[in-house]
DNA sequence: GCCAACGTTGGC
DNA sequence: GCCAACGTTGGC
C-alpha cells in the first residue's frame, strides 16, 4: 500500500530523514492519521511531503520498515508510530500547486483533508505523482 | 502573521 | 451524546 507522511522541514526535512536512516515517525496525536499507520505493512512506500513552508510538496520517497508500536515520545499509550526510511528523492519536488492544479489528483487527501498528517495515497495518485516527479 | 478548517476536550 | 470552546495545522 501506498501512504503520504507530512513533516515541517524546519523540524524533520527530508535531509534529516536521509541522514538519520531508517527511524521512528513519531509525534503522530491524530486519530485517523494513527489508524493509517496502524494499516501499514512492511515494504510499503510512503511520500515524504514538506509542509508549512514556502513552497509545500512531495520531496522523496521512504519505505516502511516497522510495523506500528506505541510511540515512545510520549507516555500516552493511545499514540502510535511506525518505522521509515529514505529510499529516493524526487527528481523534481512535486509541489501542492501542481497537485491541486491536477484532476487526476482531486481526490487526494492533500487537497480534501488538508490537515491529516499521514494519509492513504491510491496507487494510481501514486504513479502520477512518481511521473510528475520524475521517478521511473 | 493571519485566518480558515478541523480535531479534541470537557461541561452539561 | 451534544455542542461550545479551544488548540493546532497548514496554506497563503
Amino acid at each position: 500500500m501506498f501512504w503520504l507522511f507530512k513533516s515541517e522541514p524546519h523540524a524533520f526535512s527530508w535531509d534529516d530523514q536521509v541522514a538519520q536512516g531508517a527511524g521512528p515517525w513519531t509525534g503522530v496525536r491524530n486519530y485517523a492519521a494513527r489508524n493509517n499507520m496502524r494499516a501499514m505493512g512492511v515494504g510499503d512506500r510512503g511520500f515524504f511531503y514538506h509542509s508549512s513552508t514556502k513552497v509545500p510538496a512531495v520531496v522523496g520517497i521512504v519505505e516502511v520498515v516497522a510495523a506500528a508500536r506505541p510511540d515512545p515520545s510520549t507516555e500516552d499509550p493511545r499514540w502510535d508510530c511506525v518505522e521509515v526510511r529514505a529510499l529516493r528523492p524526487l527528481g523534481a519536488p512535486v509541489t501542492l500547486a501542481v497537485i491541486r492544479a491536477d484532476p487526476r489528483l482531486a481526490a487526494m487527501a492533500l487537497v480534501t483533508n488538508s490537515r491529516l498528517s499521514v494519509q492513504p495515497v491510491t496507487e494510481a495518485e501514486w504513479g502520477v505523482i512518481c511521473a510528475l516527479g520524475g521517478v521511473g
